[in-house]
DNA sequence: CGACACTA
DNA sequence: TAGTGTCGG
């Protein structure tokens, strides 16, 4: 879900220059997906699924997506969540609780030639199971794309990433990377940079935000931002009822942070809160490493083991690893 | 989501 | 060739 802070971060978006893409990139990867298990279905919500009635949806997106990025000179390294912090119990139980309601209106939708419903509720009841993790990091592999694992929450290691210079930017959906730090976010990262379907046709181009943009746009330093998100609701404390992000700016700006947790949020600690934000557990150690993709074995494992259409895959294996434009690639490997 | 076919 | 629709697994 991510911290609501788009209402105030808004004003601090810019458009991406393709130039501002090409690096490294570190992909916050149950970001990615999430985005990829909601996204890529049927009307009804059908997710993709090879004969075994396997989810193959995730696929699909991380095999076009990543070759995409190959050839743009996007060199991703997908971060992978570990253990979620105790403070984050509550949005997990939620989340769950969320999806399993979702799971049965979804059915109850199907029933009703309800089309727009079942996929909104299809969406909403994406899960990353075992299966979907595993295959996703088999495919990565093959795709020669280092992955890291994080020890807790893979958006603390993305951001130190950034921080710490190994990689240009996070690559997420969510404004939380902002608050662990990062200093360059860029939202909506594809290439093929085209609109989307399913009700309307919108133009989704990747935006930057800047995280020094950001804080001195609003005047705040990071821990001012960071209570501001506390008021709003984070990963780890339900949000203050009532307070959106712009009530919340004016509340720290007013010096009133202290007030309104005692008054609203009078449950919840703040302080290992912000430690989380400031000081979270990370990896750290970052052996990145891009290798050639694997070419048979992406067959073997896309076609043969997930019922991927060889006319489909070859010829973006053979447009990434062939004459045309191996120089470019060449050179990272 | 992203590829591709089709249309004007 | 830009816009629109459909398919993929």
């Amino acid at each position: 879900m991510g911290v609501a802070l788009r209402d105030i971060i808004a004003p601090y978006k810019h458009p991406a220059e393709s130039q501002d893409l090409t690096g490294v990139a570190s992909v916050d990867a149950f970001n990615a997906l999430y985005q990829f298990l909601s996204i890529i279905r049927q009307p009804d919500g059908t997710p993709l699924m090879d004969k075994e009635g396997r989810i193959t949806s995730h696929l699909s997106g991380i095999f076009f997506r990543t070759t995409n990025f190959l050839q743009q000179g996007i060199q991703p390294v997908w971060i992978f969540d570990g253990k979620p912090p105790e403070l984050k119990a509550r949005t997990i139980g939620e989340r769950r609780a969320v999806r399993e309601e979702a799971q049965e209106k979804w059915d109850q939708a199907k029933r009703e030639g309800d089309t727009a419903g079942a996929f909104r509720y299809a969406m909403a009841s994406s899960k990353l199971d075992d299966e979907v993790l595993s295959s996703a990091r088999n495919l990565l592999d093959l795709l020669g794309i280092p992955v890291i694992n994080a020890p807790s929450e893979g958006e603390a290691d993305a951001s130190n990433m950034v921080r710490t210079g190994v990689a240009r930017y996070v690559a997420s959906q969510d404004y939380d990377t902002l608050l662990f730090g990062a200093p360059l976010l860029v939202r909506n990262l594809t290439v093929s940079g085209k609109r989307r379907s399913h009700g309307r046709m919108v133009n989704v181009l990747p935006e930057t935000v800047v995280l020094d943009d950001v804080l001195t746009g609003l005047n705040l330093t990071r821990e001012e931002l960071i209570d501001v998100a506390i008021l709003v609701g984070t990963d780890f404390n339900e949000g203050a009822v009532g307070v959106g992000a712009k009530t919340a700016l004016k509340k720290i700006k007013a010096g009133e942070f202290k007030e309104v947790v005692a008054l609203k949020l009078p449950d919840i600690d703040p302080e290992p809160i912000r430690n989380f934000f400031l000081n979270p557990p990370v990896s750290g150690n970052y052996p990145i490493e891009w290798k050639k993709p694997d070419h048979d074995r992406i067959i073997s494992f896309l076609c043969g083991d997930y019922g991927f259409s060889e006319d489909r895959i070859n010829p973006v294996l053979e447009k990434i690893s062939g004459r045309g434009k191996q120089r470019t690639l060449d050179s990272w490997f």
